[in-house]
DNA sequence: AGAGCCGGTTA
DNA sequence: TAACTGGCTCT
């Protein structure tokens, strides 16, 4: 079952999802998820949550270290955007499958990486500014 | 002086501005600010901006009560957007003539009072992501 | 005991 | 990768 049951800390728009285990030995007990609307992603704990919002960011994982390498080499992209060579059209889709939305760039999918900022400003505005669907 | 200093809490894109009181008794002392980039709107504290990101709404001030009247009976967020009416699909189409994008939904331009809003966040967002035309 | 959280496992 | 459970920790 998925709850719709709201927490006072969440964002406005964000989803919760109460499930309860089918099977194994905690078979019984519930799980809360929590849903960002727009991407659809999908959250175990409010702690996950808050890091997502205040960095943007999904926590990484430890990984386990297999035999070595920690190679810092790879950086971080150089960030900066030419405005130059922006896209003509960018298409938002609500995509039936995951409980979402993705854009896409001349008929390409946005990667990963960019795709939350795309979509943050997506959902800012659904939810604050007073635009309404009267088409 | 607008500082561009970065706090770990803060979204990604917001912005910090520090102040120096030029006046007044406290005149010299020091004062943070915290901006949402696509509203502008303006932080005191960051208690003040967890709120926000929290609730979507700006923190009430307790009001100097005048008379009376506490009032509680409207609650949360009213939410004016329902996310069940939501159209499938939002097309940003970048205007030859104007600087600027266009979004259409299912077809049709947006109307100019919710356009002004819907670029100004797109246009910040394409901006500031780390977002690269690799295609 | 129960809620919350997260590593690990499975499909 | 996403979904799900085992099991730990803190209340």
């Amino acid at each position: 079952m998925a709850s719709v049951e709201r927490e006072d800390w969440l964002p406005p728009g964000w989803i919760v999802e109460g499930r309860v285990r089918s099977s194994g030995a905690s078979a019984g007990s519930r799980d809360k998820y929590f849903i960002e609307p727009i991407t659809g992603r999908r959250f175990r704990s409010k702690k996950e949550v808050r890091y997502y919002l205040e960095t943007g960011e999904v926590r990484k994982k430890p990984k386990k270290n297999p035999d070595n390498s920690p190679e810092k080499g790879t950086k971080s992209p150089p960030l900066n955007f030419n405005f130059e060579d922006v896209p003509d059209t960018v298409k938002w889709v609500r995509t039936g499958s995951s409980e979402g939305w993705t854009p896409f760039i001349n008929g390409q999918e946005v990667p990963e990486s960019s795709k939350r900022d795309w979509a943050a400003a997506f959902e800012f505005l659904a939810l604050k500014s007073s635009w309404r669907p009267t088409f």
